[in-house]
Parts: structure tokens; C-alpha cells; sequence
DNA sequence: AAAATGAATGAATATTTATACATAGTATAC
DNA sequence: GTATACTATGTATAAATATTCATTCATTTT
């Protein structure tokens, strides 16, 4: 499925030099996702991944949106990150829940319903259990979580 | 000559969405300079220009490098920018000259012999007076100096 | 000044990426 | 359930971009 692919593209491109769409689907291979270069078009076009030329070639990164600016100012102010049914929950540190809500809507706001900040927790409401997982997965990623 | 002709292609992306080679060449063209797609393509490569995704297609905008990260810090902290024959003058803000010249150098470094930073001044050398004028030119662009 | 060296460029071409169209898959309404 | 509508995907192809090779320009060396 989509979410799941793309989930798993942002993964790939962060850890390996991807350099063409041949080399990314070669390592969604690995990963037992198989898809056609056209998809991959999309997949990175709806990303909204970059092609940055530096020596040995140009290589695909996140740009706006999704890692770089948006996850970097708040990196450090997430405390937990765990899932119920349909909802993901987020604990921060106090007061950063907003900003941690902002990033999250800017990244992600057109795959959740909706999410609700307080002061220092976060929930993100999903249309699916199975989504919730996939968005848990894709906030880990935002903010470089390292816990549980 | 290349780095006049790279010099344009920087402001005409900021100016105008630019879609493709072809887009960069007419615009080039308006402008008295007249070059190939190839020669295009890698001026794009030496500048890291990159192509981002966006509904109407991608545009192509200045990476790391120039413009965007760097830049941006320090934007506010350019009094004045001058040159006399092959150096280029740059006065800052008080305690400001340091981070203004990591940019230029991170930014610039490859086409500037080097520079040197006091309190509030910066020093640009470069090899000839001709590139001077088109570093100051540069300069201007990078903090977005809207002096004279 | 001629020769030698290296950068810049163009023409032709290879490679890579995007898209039009057709089809399959999924959900929604009836 | 079947019909309807919408999304996702693949195939084939068009479009865009990068690169190889040859040539021209400018600079330095002899």
C-alpha cells in the first residue's frame, strides 16, 4: 500500500544515496515492495523529495515539508510517542506541544483528521487503526525518536 | 562568461518560476545571453540549484548552499557592501562580520581568494577586479541587501 | 609568436524522469 | 450483492536532463 511505500521510501532515502528512481526501486525490492519506476515517479513527487546535485551525482533528500525544517526545531522536545486504535498520542515537554502539533500538521495534516494539543501532549487522530500505526511510524521518523 | 551568466541564472529563479531548461534558456535569452542546454544543465549543477515539487509542476530554486540556509541567518546584519578594484567591503553590525564571512565562504568560498573578518567588517579578495564586481554582485544577492 | 595546457561550450546522444492512457483494486451507495 | 466512483498502479511513451566527445577560447610556457 501507498502510505506504507512511502513511509519506507523516506526511510530508504535518509539511510542510502539514492540516485536514480532504478536505485530506489531496487531497494524497495530488499524491502519486498515491488513497484514500477512510474510509481516511484509519483511516490516522489507526492514527497516532494529533492534531487540535490553534489559531487559523485545528484542524490534524493526530504526537503521542506516532511524532515529538514519542519522536525529540526522541535527534534528535542518529544518525550514519548504511542498509539491506541485509531490515535496516536505524543507526550512533549512542557509547553512544546503546540509547536510539536504545528510540524506534524504541516508534514502529515492531509493524512490524519485532525489533532489536539495541550501543553505538553499531543493526539493525532486518524481515520484507521492501521493508518494510526503508519503515522506513528512517520512522527517517529519527523523527530528522529530513538525510544520505545 | 560562466559566472556573470550564473550570477543571472540565480536572480532570474528567484524572480520567475522556471520549469525547465528550456524555461531558463528564454529567460536567458530576454537578457542579452544566449547558451545550450547543456551549458545549462550544468551551471544548475554547479549552483546545486534544485527542482522542487509543487502543484504546478516543479521549479527549479537555489539550494543550501546560496541562498536559503545560509543566508538567512545573517540577513539583517549587512550595513553596506562596496568594492575598490579586487576587494569587496562589507561592513556588519557590530560582532557580526564572523557569521557574515562563514556564509560568504561556505556560499562563495571556491570563487574568492579569501577574506577576512574583524568586529564589524569583512574583507573579500578576490583574483581580479572584474570578479569583484560580480562577487559584490553576488554578496547583495545572498543577504538580500537592498542598499545601494 | 607558436606550442601546449586547461576551461568552457555546443552538438549529438544516452539516461532519467514524467505522463497519457488503460486497467485493477477499493470503497461507497443503492 | 451489484453498480458507481475514486484511487492506485502498470505499460508505453513523451519530455526533460545529463553526459560523451569534439571544438573553440583563453592563458601560460617556451
Amino acid at each position: 500500500m501507498k502510505l506504507n511505500r512511502q513511509t519506507e521510501i523516506l526511510r530508504i532515502i535518509k539511510e542510502q544515496s539514492i540516485k536514480t528512481h532504478e536505485e530506489l526501486i531496487d531497494a524497495l525490492g530488499k524491502v519486498g515492495i515491488k513497484v514500477t519506476q512510474a510509481t516511484v515517479s509519483r511516490d516522489i513527487k507526492e514527497l516532494r523529495l529533492v534531487k540535490i546535485p553534489s559531487k559523485d551525482g545528484s542524490v534524493y533528500v526530504a526537503s521542506q515539508t516532511e524532515d529538514n525544517v519542519s522536525g529540526g526545531a522541535f527534534k528535542n522536545s518529544v518525550k514519548a510517542i504511542s498509539r491506541a486504535l485509531n490515535t496516536v498520542v505524543v507526550r512533549t515537554y512542557p509547553g512544546m506541544a503546540g509547536g510539536v502539533a504545528a510540524t506534524v500538521d504541516n508534514a502529515l495534516g492531509d493524512k490524519i483528521l485532525g489533532s489536539i494539543a495541550g501543553d505538553d501532549t499531543l493526539l493525532i487522530i486518524t481515520a484507521s487503526e492501521t493508518e494510526a500505526m503508519q503515522i506513528t511510524e512517520r512522527v517517529r521518523m519527523l523527530f528522529d525518536y530513538k525510544g520505545v
